[in-house]
RNA sequence: GGCGGAGUAGCUCAGUUGGUUAGAGCAGCGGAAUCAUAAUCCGCGUGUCGGGGGUUCAAGUCCCUCCUCCGCUACCA
């Protein structure tokens, strides 16, 4: 049995994301888990909550909340939220547990013990009213180029200067607005990827079948300029992984946290971790997926991502990995995409501008968003939600030609038959022209899917439900009823067949709807199909059935103006 | 500035290594049907493939140049 690897990148913890940050990485990554447990592969798919630096600690600053609690609540509604979209993760991790604190501080020795990491010497701003020191971004003042007087530290947003944030006239924490400001040394550890430039150009030179958004990333930051750059990987925060060499303390970097770019990326080993503890199992069982000694040799790891966390997964984890001179899993497949619009312009989690996850469930169920974001996914370039589409394209796929299938055919054989497969007549010409024509669409559907080619899938499926609408209008069952009653049932059944054929089908994009047919239908499973007229001859005459509710609402014109205005994003709090 | 991505029908997008009259879905127009959520099915597209130049028997597809949009640019994550 195949065995697969998936992880979705990890949610910054700060706030509830926005569909664009779902579409660009946990939701494509749940229709291809999905997909996979599908297939029969045995699965393992893995996300978390990035918890650690700055930002969370600022988040937590302005609830009012200590940042361990404001985390602990914020991971919860981020959980639940994934359960609303039917993410099927085998485990939601925590960037800040236990394991990956080990886990990270494990790797910090080996990677030290290799040669990998040196002590830095250096000046950064501090804020005596804040408490501490400040990231270049949380610094502005005036810039000494243009004049501009709200540039911050590492770059001038209005003449696009790099900067030093000590190149600042006036500077002043963005935090809090003091301006108390002093340069102070501190000690930091660097990870020095320099040295391992080589291997990674040997390691990703072998990855032909990557997407070129993701080799091209990595191979500018590789070789642009003096090449790959030494990073350091702790700050001086308190929320964090605490600096240590393994279990041993590390002199001179008492205080002191990882950076979290360099422990995020572990929580997705540590991860695996968390999910045999939750369930009982042992080491072994998460080490089979993550260890290429202890049986990790056969698996297939795919990572889902946004393409600004490129260079992280290309470059500084694998480092990590590599550098460590253990036999740890490495990725096979990296699936980036570009980003999601919204009606003309970015999405904007400060400006309130777009849809966030939370409030999209709460106007629609989770198969309407699903299935437009899948089918709309950033993969060739930026893509661009608006409402009229949006509702044109739910309303035309699901309801009309999904939706209205299943009702067409389950009421015109309640009224003119009963609620069970009617008996009689045969297939003939016409519905073997029919499974052909299925058995074409459903190698197609099924390389799409297995290339992770979302929107051409979802295209694919779509053209699937078609062909049944199309057999209904071709050979018209309600004409055939009034002249030969024994045909029309064999008509009827196999459009009811249809329906259960598309359930399956339909199931990585739809869960839930492929659920409610499969009650409606009473199907004891919704398993892959392996041969079409195999599985258009599965319900029997006589197999009981009900009439379900319509599968789908359509979306009105006033909803969507309302929402239009809803979310068009003065700013909610 | 550097690097990368994109600019194809009203809208959202496909277009493999250059090769017959440039495609799909939606919207629009016409027709059929009336089982169904006024839902379906069939037919209809002369769009300077961002502009210009070049290579070629042949370019949306290669080269040069210019324009526009977007992302990244390494202490936000």
């Amino acid at each position: 049995m195949a065995r697969t690897l998936i992880t979705s990148a990890l949610p910054y913890i700060n706030g509830i994301k926005h569909l664009g940050n779902l579409v660009g990485s946990q939701l494509p990554a749940d229709l291809y888990a999905r997909y996979c447990r599908a297939r029969g592969d045995e699965v393992l798919f893995l996300c978390a909550t990035d918890e650690h630096g700055t930002p969370a600690e600022i988040a937590a600053q302005k609830a009012g909340k200590p940042v361990a609690e404001f985390c602990a609540q914020l991971h919860e509604a981020q959980a639940e939220i994934a359960k609303g979209f039917r993410l099927s993760f085998d485990h939601y991790g925590r960037s800040s547990s236990d394991q990956n604190r080990k886990l990270t501080q494990h790797f910090a020795k080996r990677l030290f013990d290799e040669g990998l990491v040196e002590e830095v010497s250096e000046t950064q701003v501090y804020s005596e009213t804040d408490g501490r020191f400040l990231p270049d971004r949380y610094i502005e003042g005036t810039c000494p180029n243009c004049g501009y007087d709200s540039a911050r530290g590492d770059q001038c947003d209005n003449c696009t200067k790099q900067l030093d944030p000590t190149d600042l006239i006036n500077p002043h924490s963005t935090i809090s607005g003091a301006t108390d400001l002093e340069e102070r040394e501190t000690k930091h550890l660097y990870l020095r990827q320099s040295k391992m430039r080589d291997a990674l150009n040997n390691w990703i030179d072998e990855k032909k079948d990557w997407p070129i958004l993701t080799t091209s990333i990595a191979k500018k930051w590789l070789n642009d300029g003096d090449g790959l750059q030494d990073r350091g990987i702790t700050r001086d925060l308190k929320w964090g992984v605490p600096v240590q060499k393994g279990d041993a303390p590390w002199e001179g970097m008492e205080g002191k946290v990882f950076y979290v770019w360099f422990d995020a990326p572990i929580e997705y080993i540590a991860c695996a971790n968390e999910w045999t503890e939750a369930n009982g199992l042992t080491d072994a069982d998460w080490e089979r997926w993550w260890r290429t000694d202890k049986g990790a040799d056969d698996v297939r790891y795919v990572q889902f991502m946004g393409k600004d966390n490129v260079p992280f997964h290309t470059l500084s984890f694998p480092v990590t990995m590599l550098g460590s001179n253990e036999p740890w899993k490495m990725v096979d497949y990296i699936k980036s995409f570009n980003y999601l619009n919204y009606d003309g312009g970015q999405f904007s989690t400060s400006r309130g501008r777009g849809v966030f996850m939370d409030q999209a469930l709460s106007i629609l169920p989770a198969d309407y968003w699903r299935w437009w974001l899948l089918s709309h996914a950033p993969e060739s370039s930026d893509s661009e939600f608006t409402w009229e589409n949006f509702q044109q394209s739910v309303n035309k796929d699901l309801s009309d030609v999904l939706g209205n299938f299943v009702s067409r055919i389950t009421k015109f054989c309640r009224s003119k038959f009963s609620e069970s497969v009617p008996s009689g007549g045969t297939y003939g010409p016409v519905e073997e022209a029919l499974i052909a024509d299925l058995s074409d669409k459903l190698k197609a559907y099924e390389t799409h899917m297995t290339n992770m080619d979302v929107r051409k899938s979802a295209m694919e499926l779509r053209g699937i439900w078609v062909a049944g609408n199309e057999y209904l209008q071709t050979t018209a069952p309600w004409a055939t009823f009034k002249t030969d009653p024994e045909q029309a049932a064999a008509q009827v059944r196999l459009g009811l067949n249809l329906i259960g054929l598309y359930a399956r089908l339909s199931a990585p994009f739809i869960p839930d709807t492929a659920e409610k047919i499969q009650a409606a239908l009473n199907m004891s499973n919704l398993d892959w199909p392996t041969d079409i007229a195999a599985t258009l001859g599965e319900f029997k005459e006589g197999h009981a059935f009900t009439v379900p509710d319509n599968l789908f609402v359509k979306i009105d014109d006033d909803q969507r103006v309302e929402w239009q205005e809803k979310f068009a994003g003065k700013r909610e709090d």
